[in-house]
DNA sequence: TTGAAAGCGATACCAG
DNA sequence: CTGGTATCGCTTTCAA
């Protein structure tokens, strides 16, 4: 135990040879010979070689450039996640990270065009919202050809090559909800409602997996109907929410997993069945406040954002600056937002906002928010 | 903007003077003249001087010494606690960290003994579980007059001149309960009891607050009881929440707001008292997941020890290594444990166990847990 | 009290 | 293809 850690010096010297030809095999570039390095690549396995970063830091003047390609501020969910992943990359100790974002103004638009940019920007890594995964996926898989690492945020998208997703935890956020749900209506029979995007995302699909397998086990009181998709527009949310009102005249409980719940509320104030129906939502932004404090929304599962970015950058940079061995899936926990802890969350966003604005002024920053 | 960073030769050009009495000036060592050093330190503040982290990590060849005062695992909180402060430790990028877990037996007793020790063997910052805050106070006192900062962790001590805390937020805590509880019970009237260790400790009167403001706002229907100080003590816990149950017939809640639920869960269970009563605890251990299993234990509320150590841990080091400016309070957002989502919180916890002991193994460690 | 200089470990360039 | 070496900014030691 202790020893002082091996060098490329001390490489260099178990071979006998130098220190520059050591560098270049380890970082195989261009003018060693396949002997050299494959003992070079030996020898550092056996001395247990670890670069030492802060020397490589003070040598190497190039600085880390990352994309953030996310979706314009629609509600904040995406100002704080971008808020987070700026947060992040300013804490970092050895700051030569250059942060470029690329917003796109609508689901599916712009996107492919911004990844595109930022692959030809050569940029070190990119953070992504695969709005449309289908449509991504060839984006990430050049990407990853290209060696430009890349980590999706809020959406997964699956066999793409992506270096890692982080997102909150599908399962915990549907059986939660449904857990609430079955004590907050108690034990009267009745069915239950589901509302999500699209169910060919993966996410959402396992949010109603969830849903359904605990309500199922914990309260057989309660029938779940067939998910309503929204494809987040309005006018089709709140259609498709009055015709399952006419319909089903024993519904007790909406959970409408994802941010588009104002229809759904409309509808059900239309509907007149606002003080019947248990609704969970999705998220917290302003137009939910008043909702959630009049009892409208009894409880909603805050998906946090700003931890999203944070961990996203985190996960990137720890992979570019030493091929981080940590895991690359990150599924958050929810946090759950009702009345009574209404004020908190309110406070903690807005002071989070406020500090940011005051940013390189003497005020306090806030340490970073939660993580998993 | 941009400017390539100021050095210190950049301060000793300035100044036509050398780089060595700069940096004495700059690090108040002996040996400068007070004109010197106050050219020299005003010159870096007119210049923007931040020092580069990783060329002085580079050269100097001290590393920092952390002593983490705890509690022995008397449930696995402090060990959560502890693995979330090696795990912060080991992602350290630059690492020149070590950490020395100093433990005591029983709650209040070698506490003094720890710290005395920490500070004599000139720890560089101490992270400390101030079991009675009161009796620590001095020995916090003492060790930041010698210029060793101390962060409390899951109790605060205040006034005693620590540098931070980091613990669960009180009010979303003592909230969240309330709300839940007085949706779970549902209209009808009753008593609610409060369980904690005693109300000299802040964060147990806050608790106790917040519960009962959001109970008396949301829920008129619930009365809530005086609160029932346990000191830890199981036996005292039991007989005081027998004598409960005896005089208040019409209690129809019990919210446990630290770890010690089982003798409370042993109580109801005699009285016969558990399906008509709303329990629910604080944090997650083994004793208590059949108790959620069953539906005995409604919900409880994790106070995350794990991200407790890794803020608590990042605070210091941060302080440590360049004086930052962030904010040295931080409040965690609790997270709800419910039958639904049992099963993942027990996943998460296995997993993070699991690679802990994998450790310089090829298993991929996990992802810091949350922060805030 | 001050100045000068030898490292720390990796990068990048130049000459062989 | 390979070996040597200046350099990054700071700490630390040694002379002056």
């Amino acid at each position: 135990m202790g020893k002082t850690p091996t060098t490329l010096r001390d490489i260099a010297k178990a071979l006998g040879t130098s220190i520059g030809s050591v560098h270049r095999a380890l970082h195989d570039n261009p003018g060693v010979s396949p002997l050299t390095k494959d003992r070079v690549l030996q020898m550092a396995r056996t001395l247990g070689y670890r670069p030492n970063l802060a020397a490589r830091y003070l040598s190497s003047k190039k600085n880390l450039r990352i994309s953030v390609n996310t979706l314009q501020g629609t509600t904040s969910f995406w100002d704080e996640v971008r808020a987070g992943i700026r947060e992040a990359a300013s804490s970092i100790l050895l700051e030569n990270v250059e942060v470029e974002f690329r917003t796109y103004p609508r689901l599916g638009e712009g996107e492919e065009e911004a990844f595109e940019a930022a692959i030809n920007d050569k940029v070190d890594g990119i953070i992504s919202f695969p709005s449309r995964p289908q449509v991504l996926r060839p984006w990430i898989r050049r990407s990853s050809r290209a060696l430009i690492p890349v980590v999706c945020v809020a959406t997964d998208a699956p066999n793409s090559g992506r270096l890692g997703i982080v997102a909150i935890d599908t399962l915990a956020s549907g059986s939660i909800a449904a857990d609430l749900m079955g004590r907050f209506i108690g034990p009267r029979e009745g069915s239950v409602a589901i509302t999500l995007f699209d169910m060919a995302i993966t996410e959402h699909a396992e949010k109603y997996a969830a849903f359904d397998n605990t309500l199922r086990s914990l309260y057989p009181n309660l029938r779940l109907l067939k998910p309503i998709e929204d494809h987040d527009v309005e006018a089709e949310a709140y259609t498709k929410c009055r015709k399952l009102f006419e319909r089903n005249p024993d519904l007790c409980g909406v959970y409408v997993s994802t941010e588009a719940s104002i229809p759904v509320l409309n509808a059900a104030r239309d509907a007149k069945l606002l003080d019947r129906l248990t609704i969970i939502t999705t998220d917290l932004f302003p137009d939910l406040v008043s909702q959630i404090r009049s009892g409208a929304v009894a409880a909603t599962i805050y998906q946090r954002p700003r931890a999203q970015g944070q961990i996203a950058f985190r996960m990137l940079h720890e992979f570019l600056v030493e091929s981080a061995t940590r895991s690359h899936q990150v599924a958050l926990t929810p946090h759950l937002v009702m009345r009574g802890n209404l004020d908190f969350f309110l406070q903690r966003q807005s002071k989070e906002s406020a500090s940011e604005k005051a940013d390189q002024s003497e005020a306090p920053r806030e340490l970073a928010e939660d993580f998993a």
